[in-house]
DNA sequence: ACGACCTTGTGAACATGTTCACGAGACGCT
DNA sequence: AGCGTCTCGTGAACATGTTCACAAGGTCGT
């Protein structure tokens, strides 16, 4: 066994997919899986699937493969599954009038529980059952709810402010998509998805000629 | 200087950030920027943002730092921000909606000319300003506008078939935002983002007690 | 012209991540 | 039981990425 309770950032960022991989596998019926077909699903190789779930201490059996219903259990719970985290929309634009009606993150445990934004039209509304507060809730809403997710889906001039009133209400963790660099404290994890850059990227491996190395996005 | 022509992966990634960071600097004014600086506007570290530009073999000088102007042209060249690569929306639910309004592609190099979806109330109609076409003319669409980049914005179960259809109308890059693996050929690169992971890998910093690592998704 | 002071560019050390290759254990058939 | 076959778990080799630390080369004031 190795070093125990510490899983390196790029084995934890496949761990979802795997998951993911397990979740519709399970409608197919077998009870095991090999490292072989899973790599298959999840689109990576055989020798990472193995290395990353031996970071897990779980057990797969030689020459039979990983019981599946095990093997969710082992990485429901490395993840912390089991946990719901109630996540905060701020800016209800239309990437945040998505991310409110996304059902997918409530089946995942990250039910979107109330937004923010600063129009006063919007304030008082509801925006797919998901409520919308003034910026000057901020606080009392995450306090309320218990909130220690945020997304920021403003525009980038206000994705800073935005960070500082999460950070200063006790959010812990923050995703955003505001194409902008966040000062935070270094106790806040900060997440950036910007989409532009994602194709800028892609742009670069067009420009050139192909192929371009393996790549998907985002490792950790 | 190294080896030219050969920029690694993780500063690929980087260089756009730097282009936004100076772009954003452009309005205050400093004609020179020092390593120290672009490394703390693009919130990495110095000693990162040398390697990164020394490997475009651009030239910074010594005891003053880069001239402003100078790197944004070096950055957009080695980006091929010169050229310009229309987009194709695969999918207008809430979020292919949200993608196809975003002005910031257009601005960068990657306008959106274009959307797909199987709705029949959809096909014909315009989003923002983006025609609707129906699936069957994706291939023509595709010819039409030269396009290289599509985007899958669609349910996890359409994603497969749409990524089928893109490559086999010729697209080279596919962005992709449904979570599920997608099979394509070698040549084709495909960089997905999943909202629902991000989240999870947040959830698993929570659930462990902070910090975690430094992290900003996504790298190549 | 000189010296004090900056900041780049880069080899080298270090850290992280990936792949290989194979021993160890488990199963099933004869 | 013994043998062949399968697949995990893992050390070790390799690849990639990050950080350090400092010499080289430039600017500026005097």
């Amino acid at each position: 066994m190795t070093n125990r309770g510490h899983i390196p950032e790029a084995s934890v960022a496949r761990l979802p997919v795997y998951l993911r991989s397990l979740a519709e596998l399970a409608a197919a019926g077998p009870t095991t899986i090999s490292s072989d077909v899973l790599a298959e699903l999840a689109g990576v190789n055989a020798a990472k699937v193995r290395k990353d779930l031996s970071y897990l201490g779980s057990h797969g059996t030689r020459g039979v493969g990983y019981d599946v219903d095990h093997l969710v259990f082992e990485i429901s719970r490395a993840l912390g599954v089991a946990n719901t985290w109630p996540v905060l929309v701020c800016g209800i634009g239309n990437l945040g009038r998505a991310l409110a009606n996304h059902t997918g993150f409530t089946e995942r445990g990250f039910p979107v529980v109330a937004a923010i934004d600063i129009d006063p039209a919007k304030i008082g509304t509801s925006v797919d059952g998901v409520p919308v507060h003034g910026p000057d809730r901020l606080g009392a809403v995450v306090a309320e709810h218990d909130i220690s997710i945020g997304v920021i889906a403003t525009p980038a001039d206000a994705a800073q402010e935005t960070a500082d009133r999460l950070v200063e209400a006790g959010v812990a963790s923050i995703l955003s998509f505001a194409p902008t660099v966040l000062a935070v404290p270094d106790d806040v994890e900060v997440r950036v998805v910007d989409l532009a850059t994602e194709l800028q990227i892609l742009g670069f491996h067009l420009q050139r000629g192909l192929p371009p190395p393996e790549a998907v996005a985002p490792p950790g």
